[in-house]
RNA sequence: GCGCCCAUAGCUCAGCUGGAUAGAGCAUCCGCCUUCUAAGCGGACGGUCGAGGGUUCGAAUCCUUCUGGGCGCGCCA
């Protein structure tokens, strides 16, 4: 429980038992009443901004009106100081009782302490990887893997029904290029020297591919027209490409609930369908466009298309929906593929793709609100650039040397946790140094490790005390009966306040589709917990275990337990195992 | 030419959807192990938040104009 929204929810009625009382106007709007942690932990543990923002309707200065609500607030259970402070905030503090019943609510709820109702069973679709089926991932493709797969983690905890989706696109010319390609490993198979033609895809992993078509069809396409093989052969590799590409995904541990395919949609005429149900609505013409200025295409001449009005829905132009050999463009099908995912249900649509994609954006956003009379929301979410480096140096790669480096080798190099971890320390739309030797190394410079060392230095404490502690009964109902009034140090307190804040953290985090913030909270939260920690060589009162005081280890360990659960509880959204010994 | 993203300490980056004296890590300097993991902790130094203007009680955050980077701009996906 977000026991930030708590306060909201008093302080708002407080507003409206002094309306009621005459003290105040009435019909005062709280809408941008905020309650939140102070900046500065010394103001206070919670922090509000009830009097700046009433003190016009209520038609009184900041100052005043602020102390006429702390009069009320301080009434609140567990406040036990209430300050206006600046320019009309209203800093409380609470009880350390609050705190120690709040670190109960932990250990009650587990690694699900966070969990929250504000999704409200709404159904999202987020759509991630959807890279084309030509090859194996390369670590972009991972990175946006691991946002939409933590992304989707992190909805699902925040209380939405998440479908995690793979949008395979299997219908372009991308995959006559790749039939192409395994046509000319299938004839090397049969001993033959080929040469792959500018265009083509050089890379080797096709060549597994080529011997296996020779084990399925024999010789029977050796001396064949393209417009005979092309089709088989392309569905063959196809599916030989998207195995490749499961793989990857399960050794980085993502899963998807839901392939499809972006051939299926064609042929079963949803393209046709969605542009039908576009032009019902006056959004479609034929008509011709203004050249792009600046950079001018070669063979650039006005032609009539089929043109959709994005204009209309804030693009900058409209777009086209037909190439001149009459097939549709991508955009069409994605539209078409964006309506599939609305009529199935889900009125909040997240897409995850690569920064390149960029230019995108407005087109896809225009065409899911023109699609969906503007019920359903689209927010896209660029995975910008990872540069791969070791020790400062970035990693020279090329597709044609050889040297191009895939996500699976670099999984197969660093753990998928570590992977997974990393692509989450940036915001998605910055772009990412991935440094092997940094993200391996077992310092504090490396924040996997750090994060990691505090949950097993807890269990290195659980460990210790079984040993010495042999009939003590370590669950979390058993802890949380311990006297954590014990627990009183600031560290100890300033622990307990994080833990707190986690729900809130979890909900801010969801809303704004920003999983990267889980990472920020688990760095700060494994700090003060080394802090602690370190207090303890000092002050030898501030160690875990006392063997000649029970109930202080026993509330100690209550507070420890609680801190691996949250980590843990952290370490799940993004997809990464908790560790319990890192020698 | 147009559109989108970015610009915060010497370096790499946070900044909770507009809040108080802008925060971490690295680097530099000074401290802390007879200890449950020193693979760690504490302190010092370090800023005209790219520049100017605007919106208001209040701006790193919103609007605008510049400057400097990245990406994109019909028949690729």
């Amino acid at each position: 429980m977000n026991f930030f929204k708590a306060f909201h929810c008093e302080i708002s009625s407080i507003v409206e038992k002094l309306s009621a009382a005459g003290k105040l106007p009435d019909g005062m709007d709280p809408s941008r009443l905020t309650c939140e942690p102070p900046r500065d932990a010394s103001h206070g543990d919670v922090a509000t901004n009830a009097a700046m923002v009433l003190c016009k309707q209520a038609k009184m200065k900041p100052r005043d009106l602020a102390e006429l609500l702390a009069v009320e607030i301080a009434k609140i259970d567990h406040v036990t100081s209430v300050d206006v402070a600046g320019p009309g905030f209203i800093n409380i503090r609470l009880a350390q009782e609050f705190w120690h019943a709040k670190l109960c609510d932990v250990l009650a709820a587990g690694t699900d302490w966070g969990n929250s109702d504000i999704g409200n069973g709404q159904t999202v679709n987020v759509e991630y990887v959807s890279a084309n089926p030509t090859g194996p991932m390369h670590v972009g493709h991972g990175r946006g893997a691991v946002v939409g797969d933590a992304l989707a983690l992190l909805l699902a905890k925040a209380g939405y029904k998440v479908t995690k989706e793979y949008y395979i696109n299997d219908a372009g010319a991308q995959v006559d290029v790749l039939a192409r390609s395994a046509y000319l490993r299938y004839r090397e198979a049969f001993g033959e020297t080929i040469e792959i033609p500018e265009g083509l895809y050089p890379g080797d992993y096709l060549v597994p591919v080529g011997e296996k078509l020779k084990e399925t069809f024999g010789d029977k396409w050796l001396n064949a027209e393209e417009s005979d093989y092309l089709d088989e052969i392309k569905a063959f590799s196809i599916n030989a490409m998207m195995d490749l590409i499961r793989e990857d995904l399960a050794v980085l541990g993502v899963t998807h609930d839901v392939f499809s395919s972006e051939k299926e949609l064609v042929e079963n005429g949803g393209v046709d369908k969605a542009i039908a149900y576009l032009e019902e609505r006056g959004l479609i013409y034929t008509g011709v466009l203004e050249p792009p200025k600046g950079k001018k295409p070669e063979d650039w001449e006005p032609r009539p298309q089929l043109l959709f009005k994005a204009s209309e829905f804030g693009d900058d132009v409209d777009r086209p929906l037909k190439k001149s050999d009459g097939s549709g463009t991508y955009f069409a099908s994605d539209i078409a593929y964006h309506f599939d995912k609305f009529q199935r249900g889900s009125d909040q649509l997240i897409d995850v793709m690569g920064a390149d994609h960029g230019g995108y954006v407005k087109r896809m956003k225009a065409a899911v609100k023109a699609m969906s009379e503007g019920k359903a929301e689209l927010d896209i979410k660029l995975a910008q650039m990872v540069n791969l480096m070791d020790n400062g140096e970035p990693v020279k790669m090329s597709k044609r040397a050889g040297t191009f480096i895939t996500l699976r080798e670099v999984i197969n190099k660093v753990t998928k946790d570590v992977v997974r971890f990393i692509m989450l320390t940036r915001k998605n739309d910055a772009q990412l140094d991935f440094d092997f030797a940094k993200v391996t190394e077992q310092s504090k410079d490396n924040p996997v490790f750090y994060v990691q060392y505090a949950h097993a230095r807890c269990h290195s404490v659980f460990r210790k005390a079984d040993e010495e502690f042999a009939d003590l009964d370590r669950t979390e109902t058993a802890l949380a009966k311990a006297d954590l009034s014990l627990l009183n140090d600031e560290s100890e307190l300033t622990l307990m306040r994080l833990m707190a804040e986690w729900p809130r953290l979890i909900e801010a985090a969801a809303e704004s589709h920003e999983p990267h913030r889980i990472t920020y909270y688990l760095y700060d939260l494994a700090s003060e917990f080394h802090s602690l920690w370190n207090k303890g060589t000092g002050d030898v009162s501030l160690r875990f275990l006392h063997a000649d005081n029970l109930e202080l280890t026993k509330a100690r360990l209550a507070l420890l337990k609680a801190v691996s659960l949250v980590i843990a509880s952290g370490l799940l959204v993004l997809g990464v195992e908790p560790r319990e010994e890192l020698r």
